[in-house]
RNA sequence: GGUAUCGUGGCCGAGUGGUCAGGCAGAGGUCUGCAAAACCUCGUACAGCGGUUCGACUCCGCUCGAUACCUCCA
């Protein structure tokens, strides 16, 4: 299938073609967690939204290093605790060491990440260690006469970026509307102005994680590391920079501003931006203390959870919403998604047993396969278009049973076809995979074998009480029976 | 206040200037001992008001409403 990616592009507000700079070799990088609290929902967006890009891009061939990275330094805290890292906070709180904590924390979003199905990125660099890199980087800007020293802290010099740059090109920001409307903070009476931002804080007393540098005993502004990783990484010029749209700005936005001047040209050619998850409308989020972490969704241990959903349903969920839309949490459309979920799995069983086809078939009357699938990559070409592509999947679906139902007759390439399609788009694209289910038990197999033998004895004695007694009993144990025209079948919760 | 995004049937959610999303729920039917599953059929949805057009849910304008960002947040 020869197509062209489509991308949309923050920066021009446009849909793009997407040319890498030098393919087939591709440069991504996205924001990470600041790992000072449990991943949630939120968290689980953009890591299976650049997941899918990755693994689309990967099977369109291009070779692509894939970066994210983890904050465990640096992000400054504004609101309760002055200037306080919100790792070393975290910490102070829990009397454990600030690395203890990333650790903790880092190794609970890969669990649940992996559960979801994420790949690994190429590599999941942590600020703490490029800690050099980011120090090279203000000594660059510093040289470069946009950036200055206070008191052993250095600020990045936005008003005179703005001179010969636009600050807020991404975002959309005019720099007088920032300087009239930006409300005034404590402890910034160092900075020149109110929208510089911090590039080296020094440390206070009291304050852990520090490291050495030519200002002051300090640490890095958050909005460095992601640049400093990035080039060291991807390199001054790479393709695509992604990550969840309340970070555009100041975050991004400071990023570009940065490598402008560290690096003498604009980084980054195409920014990705995910929307917000909403619950009830609003924006889940820290700040707002209402969001479900993703153990409580897998557990279903939250008030304002009626069940658990699975790691593939949360994924599933957030697949059928388009990445740049808003997407609305509730209990009935987790429900919903829970329940296709399971359809597209059925169909994939079914199109398994559909071994042999009627060999006079050779065309198909009104079934076409291979548009189909020619509609999965425009969906995907179209700035990755996943309900589009999940449609498409349960159109197939729709096809499979009634060629099961002997309603519909394929021609055998086009049961390949098929196959191929649900195993590259369900599979390989969207990273849809059945979850473990148990029945690999050989003495569940046994008995279950022998159960539903003396049912079938009965049946045909017409003993349906009795017949039905079994199917109860077995419900209640969450083994589901069902009779179909092949025998019965049963499967487990 | 500024900037941006968005308003689609009971719910979730695509998309397009002139045939159709899709899922869940609901109604009827086929099949089946009954269930379940599956399949078929069914909803005159595009915030409101104007404008452009032969024709707009889709383009333009206005109004109303929602959300996000402007301070940390994925």
């Amino acid at each position: 299938m020869e197509s062209t990616l489509i991308l949309y592009n923050t920066l021009s507000r446009k849909k793009e073609i997407f040319q890498p700079l030098n393919p087939p070799f591709t440069g991504m990088y996205v924001c990470g967690p600041t790992v000072y609290g449990d991943p949630h929902l939120g968290h689980a967006r953009p890591a299976i939204t650049f997941d899918v890009v990755f693994r689309y891009l990967q099977h369109l061939g291009y070779r692509v290093r894939y970066i994210r990275n983890i904050t465990d330094v640096g992000h400054l805290e504004n609101d309760e605790d002055q200037g306080e890292d919100k790792i070393a906070k975290k910490a102070r709180l829990e009397q454990l060491e600030p690395m203890e904590v990333a650790q903790y924390y880092s190794d609970r979003y890969f669990i649940f990440m992996e559960a979801m199905n994420v790949k690994r990125p190429s590599v999941e660099p942590r600020a703490s260690g490029h800690i050099p890199e980011q120090i090279e980087m203000i000594r660059k800007i510093v040289d470069a006469g946009y950036a200055y020293e206070v008191n052993g802290s250095v600020y990045f010099d936005v008003l005179k970026y703005n001179e010969k740059y636009k600050y807020g090109k991404l975002s959309g920001r005019i720099l007088e509307d920032l300087l009239s409307n930006t409300r005034e903070l404590e402890g910034q009476e160092e900075k020149k102005n109110i929208v510089d931002f911090a590039l080296w804080k020094k440390a206070q007393p009291e304050h852990i994680m520090r490291w050495s540098s030519p200002w002051s005993e300090g640490f890095p502004g958050w909005h460095l590391e992601c640049s400093a990783m990035g080039t060291k990484y991807l390199g001054e010029h790479f393709d695509i920079h992604g990550g969840g749209m309340d970070l555009m700005f100041p975050h991004h936005e400071s990023e570009i501003a940065q490598s402008r001047i560290a690096n003498g040209s604009d980084s980054v050619k195409y920014w990705m931006h995910n929307n917000m998850i909403t619950i009830n409308g609003q924006k889940m989020g820290k700040s707002l203390g209402n969001f479900i972490t993703l153990e409580e969704f897998f557990t279903g241990n939250h008030p304002g959870l009626s069940q658990a959903y699975s790691p593939m349903t949360i994924r599933f969920f957030i697949l059928q919403a388009h990445y740049r839309s808003t997407l609305d949490f509730s209990n009935e459309a987790l429900q919903a998604a829970e329940k296709g979920l399971k359809k597209l799995f059925a169909g994939i069983e079914t199109l398994k047993k559909i071994t042999s086809v009627d060999p006079s078939v050779t065309t198909t009357s009104g079934i076409n396969i291979q548009q189909l699938s020619d509609n999965c990559y425009q969906a995907m070409n179209d700035d990755f278009n996943t309900p589009m592509v999940i449609a498409n999947l349960f159109e197939g679906v729709r096809i499979i049973n009634s060629v099961w139902d002997k309603k519909e007759s394929l021609s055998q390439a086009d049961l390949e076809l098929l196959k191929n399609m649900f195993g590259l788009f369900m599979g390989d694209i969207l990273g849809l995979k059945e979850e473990t289910k148990d029945g690999g038990d050989e003495v569940v197999q046994g008995l279950m074998d022998l159960i539903l033998a003396i049912r079938k004895d009965v049946r045909e004695k017409k003993d349906f009480s009795t017949s039905d007694k079994i199917r109860d009993a077995l419900q209640s144990l969450k083994i589901t029976v069902k009779d179909t025209k092949e025998g019965t079948v049963w499967s487990g919760d």
